[in-house]
DNA sequence: CCATCGCAGCGACTTTGGTCACTCCGCGCA
DNA sequence: TGCGCGGAGTGACCAAAGTCGCTGCGATGG
């Protein structure tokens, strides 16, 4: 046996989609996956196109997101190793909701639609795994509609800011300080709204004396007030 | 073994979730439901609660929706007979993240998330079927997300008048025919907006001579002008 | 060393969404 | 008959979101 379908079954092993199987029970599985390699920038599929299969990220991060005619971007996800992508269209047969891309040099677990279906069949369990799972992404999915409908964007920055801040922010002198992640149009794509916007609405912040923003460094200087705006905001 | 029983498993047997059942499997499973009776604008159970079990609709509507501190709503979905609520909480063993409640008198057969879970344990073939019925959840959600997210009220308003004319229009000379649904209020939730803004834009689509409104009663007298506007947008 | 390119900042402007404060209408009921 | 109430229409106004067009900066690469 290759050193590959080893690696495919660690792999495996570390989801928690698929927690709890027995080593024998992996290496069965394993033994069904495909490695797909995929650079930076490159499609896992497109939205609308028939689902062939499941993927589980074995390394790199890929961003789920849907497009609008218009160019603009929604992301709906960004999912890391460990987390599998487009459980869902597996299941109920129809195309993808959405648009995959890797993000960073990714590879990837694949395994085809009908060798999971009956997995799943064989292992009941593995069945309840799946649909705790996609618990969890229905839940982030209901949580973007409440702060598209019931937000506005300076909100939605806050939290981001405020997760950030809480998730990669160092204690300095000065405040909390972090890098923003990414570019100010890849933010704007995760809120629903564009560049200018994130710009604008990062210098007002500045004015207020809450943070500091130097290029994509940020120092929040004053955590207890952004968290007021969250509250108190009408 | 009362009547009532009996009614359960044929309600249940018409639920698409668990079709393809014997009926001995079916009244094994009516066994274990107990039957809920809601009256028109009773709540089923309110967003954060933890969950006990799944719903599945016998008679009646049930809205699930989010509510913002402000007042306003976000309707998530509308579920008629045989269509089930909240079968994600059931697995993934959190809160509710909506609140859901009768607009409608309703029956609703309830089982507890232990029995549901087992028997699922027992009939992989059921939590596939699951699987499939979350999926649809799933994508109307982020059809939900890409409105709010890439179309403004006015086209919003202009698909759901389309997706009416379609449903329930009748031809007459003066053009397609239909009844609002719900007020004006309701209508409003549904695309994620205030009552205002639908009586405006009406009047809008009303005054460019696409539509002719009266009350509740609406007679599309350009149906390709208004399917235009919503390709043609920018 | 300059040309190019992607990212960010920013001002001016328009459109859209939302709020407030009314009015009007029809209906049921005391 | 008059009252209250809920749904709907509407104008004035304001704030948020989005668009356009430009500048400037720093990295990259001929």
């Amino acid at each position: 046996m290759p050193a590959e379908r080893i690696d495919l079954a660690t792999t495996l092993e570390k989801t928690p989609l698929l927690s709890g199987l027995t080593t024998a029970e992996l290496h069965q599985l394993a033994a069904r996956t495909v490695r797909k390699r995929f650079r930076s920038g490159e499609l896992l599929f497109s939205e609308g196109e028939p689902c062939h299969g499941l993927h589980i990220i074995a390394t790199g991060k890929v961003r789920i997101f849907k497009t609008s005619l218009g160019g603009r971007e929604q992301v709906l996800a960004v999912n890391t190793p460990g987390e599998s992508v487009a459980e869902l269209p597996v299941f109920d047969g129809g195309p993808y909701p959405a648009s995959a891309i890797a993000i960073e040099d990714a590879e990837i677990a694949f395994i085809s639609r009908r060798d999971f279906q009956a997995y799943c069949m064989e292992h009941p369990a593995v069945a309840l795994k799946v649909l705790a799972t996609v618990g969890a992404r229905l839940r982030r999915l209901v949580g973007i509609i409440e702060e598209l409908s019931f937000t506005t964007i300076r909100q939605r920055l806050i939290t981001a800011l405020l997760r950030l801040a809480e998730s990669e922010g160092k204690s300095t002198e000065g405040g909390i300080e972090f890098q923003l992640p990414a570019s100010h149009q890849e933010l704007a794509n995760q809120l629903g709204t564009v560049r200018e916007l994130i710009s604008r609405n990062l210098m007002r912040l500045q004015a207020e004396g809450l943070l500091e923003v130097d290029a994509r460094k940020i120092v929040v200087t004053d955590i207890k007030g952004l968290r007021a705006l969250l509250t108190a905001a009408s």
